[in-house]
DNA sequence: TTATAAATGAGATTCATTATCACTTACAAT
DNA sequence: ATTGTAAGTGATAATGAATCTCATTTATAA
């Protein structure tokens, strides 16, 4: 994989952002200090990534395809109301997680995805304020 | 919500199988005994069962959207070869899931979703008996 | 039986993703 | 350093799953 500046600008971008955006989210972040950045450059290098296991591919879930630049197991939660993908702490989840992880050689599998799906934090907070309106 | 023949056939068909099937394929399972069924109809029927909570639209993963005649949740392995979508019987994992599922409200969840990613047993065969040729 | 609201089939449309292609760039070998 | 070439890029066309449109048909209640 050779190198340039668009696919260092790609996974740095990725990198710094605790969110998992869309590939199109991605290239609205690009464009402002690489405004002739093409879309479809943004879509190969994400799919490069992704095969060579340098990023995770997140096609759970939701409508469009989310990248990850986290590529441990790490299990997410979905907001049922604006589509956003966040990771989730939460100690008893961990501990499952990393029991099912060591089920997965039992099940001729190489890994697994786990995905909540619920509302977002940003999501609680506007219904509690609509609520009290 | 109206019955009609299309709509009936459609759920049955379904619910008769344990595969997840795509659209597609349950069109193409439908023509035979209904030459003239349209796609638009097996789609437009299969997201009004799934927003009615009669189905499960399973869209994690994979590259198409999968329909689950269960609703309850349960735990599905994707195949990384040749993509299908079966379920996963394995009591250590039942017994992780519904700890999982314990949790939810703690979440502000409703549901989640766990996918295996791995081979499903129809490849496992294949590749032993390639291996052996 | 009739009204009307919903469902259907066929085909057009949408839109995320991928492919194409001419041009440019990175990098290894001379 | 120069050059060859394989890989990368930008622009845009193509693809294809999913949805929408609309004229026609059907189910169900009045």
């Amino acid at each position: 994989m050779k190198r340039s500046v668009q696919r260092e600008a790609i996974l740095d971008t990725l990198r710094s952002l605790k969110t998992h955006p869309t590939a199109e989210e991605l290239y609205s972040l690009l464009r402002p200090s690489m405004p002739n950045i093409s879309l479809a450059t943004v879509y190969r290098n994400l799919e490069q990534f992704s095969r060579a296991g340098i990023i995770l591919k997140l096609d759970c879930g939701g409508e469009l395809k989310r990248f990850d630049g986290n590529t441990d197991i790490h299990p997410h939660l979905r907001c049922s109301t604006c589509g956003a993908v966040s990771d989730v702490e939460h100690s008893k989840i961990d501990k499952l997680q990393k029991e099912l992880i060591d089920i997965l050689p039992e099940l001729d599998c190489r890994t697994l995805s786990l995905e909540f799906c619920g509302l977002c934090k940003n999501c609680q907070h506007q219904n509690k304020e609509e609520v009290f309106i």
